[in-house]
DNA sequence: AAATGGTGTTAACGACTTGTTAATCTCTAA
DNA sequence: TTAGAGATTAACAAGTCGTTAACACCATTT
């Protein structure tokens, strides 16, 4: 699956020279034109990086990070910043984990960022190791464990678990897993997905703290309960 | 609170229309019929919205609306002018977050025009997370919670309460809840909104303070007491 | 006060969603 | 080419939710 980006830029020219280039490495990008249009898109789908333009009309880009944040506690954000501009407050944001790129910049360098981000996010700071009560996931060798017995997940498996576990408490609506799992954006008829559920319920069943609740019509939530 | 709107307007007969036809929408308005008077009355009380006829005896909008800043920054100020006015001169004020609206328009346009800047002075960005007295209502996860109880609302439920906590304190017409919940443009005879309203009352009613009020021949009303 | 029409509420129906098993398809590695 | 794992589809049972019908109740008008 190509990682997400979603990129704000108030620059078309700029934005369209950017989101083209990054296409051409083989992400997907999304281009929005301002703040608004940013968050609105950020809530209708799953993005592995974010990266935002500072300077944007309606809304800047530290807002939108802001509102981005209170959404996804995880998803990295990268800012586009004019030289010398408000560093102090780019260091707050540095420090939450995420970056920023003063322009001019070459796309080397961007992409350089967004492969770290995508890195940290598949190995160092995205835990490989969920706890779900008495289970253990890691996702990087796909397997469950439960105590002394270890049951090892396919693929497509341990990517629905993963996506939830990244999502805990949080409703997944079921085009966002299909999005994120499927890469499917049309219209999907199919019930590959209630079929993973259904799985990933039956080996989660023996911890109850530990469930997969369906919300009718949207989608499923992964409820850890402590 | 219902939300307060400063109207000026020379025009007697338009004035009184738009004042009608706002106050029916749940709306407080007070009517001047000059520039003067406006301004006058805008120091004798807090406004959350002006709306301002920019061709007007005594003093013009633009006067006004210069003096109305001087007195207050934030308000938000909205513009009524003919076609093809000094729009460079619009176009400024448009910058400095106002708004303008061109005669002749629909009730409509100008209600949207409005709730745009009471959305806008409420929260930044549409919140998630709503407070009703004791209750929480988080409309992404469909919850409603009561100190250490969760009420899980399906979607149509939180589709509905989400329409009302957004517009608290104003009358919405039956028809805006049908248009913005079931997308029904032409006329319903159902009673389903009916049955919703029944529900959530159903759930609110643990906290007298929070009230759904209906408007007879009209809509409803969600009341928040403080 | 009666008449008209809007509102509050319940229960039942039917359409659609979901959970699950089994069968089928697809790919890859012998 | 074939065996086998894993993913998808088919099929159906079970469950959920939205709508409607029905009726009592209330507001407004005559």
């Amino acid at each position: 699956m190509a990682a997400k980006i979603l990129l704000t830029e108030d620059d078309p020219s700029l934005g369209f020279v950017i989101k083209d280039n990054l296409e051409q490495r083989g992400y997907q990008v999304t281009l929005c034109k301002d703040g608004e249009e940013g968050l609105a898109t950020f809530r209708q789908a799953l993005f592995d990086v974010c990266v935002v333009d500072v300077m944007m009309p309606k809304k800047d880009g530290f807002t939108l990070a802001q509102q981005i944040r209170s959404y996804n506690k995880n998803v990295p954000i990268l800012f586009v910043t004019a030289k010398g501009m408000l560093e102090d407050k780019i260091e707050g944001f540095k420090k939450g984990g995420d970056d920023y790129i003063v322009k001019p910049f070459s796309m080397e360098e961007l992409c350089l960022r967004i492969e770290v981000f995508l890195r940290r996010s598949t190995a160092d700071a995205q835990p490989d190791n969920f706890a779900l009560g008495n289970f253990r996931f890691d996702c990087r060798n796909f397997t469950l464990k439960l105590e002394d017995t270890e049951k090892s997940l396919t693929q497509k498996e341990a990517e629905v678990l993963k996506l939830l576990c990244q999502h805990k408490d949080r409703v997944l609506k079921r085009e966002e897993i299909l999005n994120a799992v499927w890469g499917n954006d049309d219209y999907f008829l199919g019930r590959s997905m209630d079929v993973f559920i259904s799985k990933l319920r039956k080996y989660l069943k023996d911890d109850p703290r530990v469930q997969i609740v369906n919300y009718h019509g949207v989608g499923f939530k992964l409820e850890v309960a402590s």
